[in-house]
DNA sequence: CTGAAAGCGCTTACAG
DNA sequence: CTGAAAGCGCTTACAG
């Protein structure tokens, strides 16, 4: 490998003055500058990063820390929209991108703080799970700047989420708007705080209506469609089955229509079909889902912008609160009086 | 930050003695080692990787250079699927994995070839793309060990790629025998060489059976969805149009699919259609997607070992193939003597 | 088994 | 404007 010293020497100065050109510093001739530049592209020459990260302290990557397993990471549509904000951002910035998941969900969160400590990345952004919560001091005091996505459980933590809970009250009083009274929840475990925000605005929503949340019509799924599809065939085997489902999260919602189709149940006819997040799927299916747009590329760049400026010691305002949005389409109709027999249900 | 001297003070030793219990080397005694480690414990002390790199020159960092921009590698479900497979590989070998994207699509493999001689990186796994013709005499040059997503230009270069043509052979004899005597084709621009083989593929299956390609029934997409819908429309508006569309890549059958039901045509009793990859989607729509299943997740993971052999200096048998399979589903089916007024046709 | 010294390839004051 | 020297935090022969 050519080095800064084989530079300096055939370009005939000393390697400090190379560095400087290498760092467009001023306090070079027009002259010598010309000659070392013409040096350095004659040769091809690409300064090393270790040496220069080793006296800089930067490593000029930013770690991208998701305590997941990278098969949770890949089928969740939203994560990677996310990422893909990140991605943007760091481009833009000219930083590199260290993607960085777990082997095994137990010891994600150690190690997610052994990558922070290390020296490798210059700093992380870090997906919030619910496992977080013992090592909520340990975090607060590392010195390496990072940002959550998610809901901060410490003071000192910068975070950036979606809100949550107002798309969860524009979800349900939509739905309550349309006659539906008997609304069932699907969540999911693990469950991040963002999952507790939607819950609570589902509750909130109920009960600025006079109405009450049935809450054994709640279920609880694990983010997959195969988990939407139980919970909602479960559901329409009620005695008293609901005539609408909002599902915590677009892939379960899917999986509700998925089940309800085999049953021969119409979506929106005889059930409505809410989900959370917008992901691109959800638009391209017909009836099109009815949903609650979480900008996740958004929430990917607000995370790398904050990182950015912790890094640079500017000022951050966090945490940074992305709003939400109701999308109405075709999963979601008008409540029927009658259904299946359940006469005892109106509107 | 503490540093390996501070914990050579503290346990009363020398840097190189710490040395080598962090390396896990022999000739250190029992006593003395586990002292070393106590006060590791104690301090949480990681080693610098930074320092670490520099004198052993290794960065413990695979490169995924990846020469499109973050939009078009998050729209494709493949792509990520060959990233989930080397995500996973080198998680495995206690590896990190560097995603690098291009910002702009101009310089994307020059930028590629910059990350690979500088030495942020130990080496490289490389996505395929046609503007890396003009590059490879540079790229065969270099050090650092790298492999190839795709089809190698020149006899140095070490690649992994799926059986193309032959899973274009069986998609295009699939259609054939159902029937299909005009089978129209979708390809993409920019094409990498996969494309060309499975060109190759169609045009051989139909000499094969004493039939030839109607090359009029060629169009070109872009890859997307919203390419396949236009290429379909397309077709369908031709005054023979062909009974039965093979895109080349999933997406844009989905975009097939979605023209012909907006124009009342219906898959597949009026339209046959299949695509190349099998994403996930593809199985989960109504009706299911036939396609030619090229696993993507192998792929990747093909390529992170080569990867990791190569580094090892351990023997590689390079080209690999990974095979490809026919997944016959709901959007093919027998063609029509009579569709559309095209009585001249027959089968 | 242990440690002193040189070296990895840069950058950073500092002196000239 | 230019360069000699020290330093970043490790590892690697080598001597003891």
């Amino acid at each position: 490998m050519t080095t800064i010293d084989e530079i300096a020497r055939l370009a005939g100065v000393s390697a400090a003055t190379v560095s400087k050109v290498l760092n467009n510093r001023p306090y070079v001739s027009d002259h010598t500058r010309a000659r070392i530049e013409r040096v350095i592209a004659e040769t091809g020459f690409v300064p090393s990063q270790r040496a220069r990260g080793l006296s800089q302290r930067r490593s000029y990557i930013l770690g991208l820390l998701i305590p997941y397993t990278s098969d949770e990471l890949f089928a969740d549509p939203h994560l990677l929209e996310i990422m893909r904000g990140i991605e943007a951002e760091t481009n833009h910035r000219e930083y590199n991108l260290l993607l960085s998941t777990s082997r095994a969900a137990q010891d994600a969160v150690s190690a997610c703080l052994r990558m922070l400590r290390s020296d490798v990345i210059d700093g992380a952004i870090m997906v919030e799970t619910l496992d977080i919560l013992p090592y909520t001091d340990v975090l607060s005091t590392q010195s390496a700047p990072w940002v959550m996505i998610g809901y901060p459980r410490h003071n000192e933590v910068r975070a950036v989420h979606a809100d949550d809970y107002g798309g969860a009250v524009l979800a349900t009083r939509h739905l309550i708007d349309l006659g539906h009274r008997r609304i069932a929840v699907i969540t999911s475990t693990p469950r991040p705080f963002a999952l507790e925000e939607r819950l609570r605005g589902v509750r909130d929503a109920h009960r600025a209506t006079g109405l009450h949340f049935d809450e054994r019509l709640l279920l609880t799924g694990d983010f997959s469609i195969a988990s939407g599809e139980q919970a909602g065939t479960e559901l329409l085997a009620m005695s008293e089955p609901p005539s609408a489902v909002f599902a915590l999260n677009d892939r379960m919602a899917l999986g509700v229509i998925r089940g309800a189709l085999a049953q021969g149940i119409s979506v929106p006819d005889q059930l409505s079909v809410v989900g959370f997040d917008d992901i691109a799927l959800a638009s391209l299916l017909n009836p099109a889902l009815t949903t609650v747009r979480q900008p996740g590329f958004a929430l990917g760049e607000a995370a790398a912008r904050g990182f950015f400026a912790l890094l640079d010691n500017q000022p951050v305002d966090m945490p940074t609160v992305i709003s939400t949005e109701l999308i109405v389409r075709g999963t979601s109709g008008a409540a029927v009086t009658q259904r299946r027999g359940d006469d005892e249900m109106t509107c």
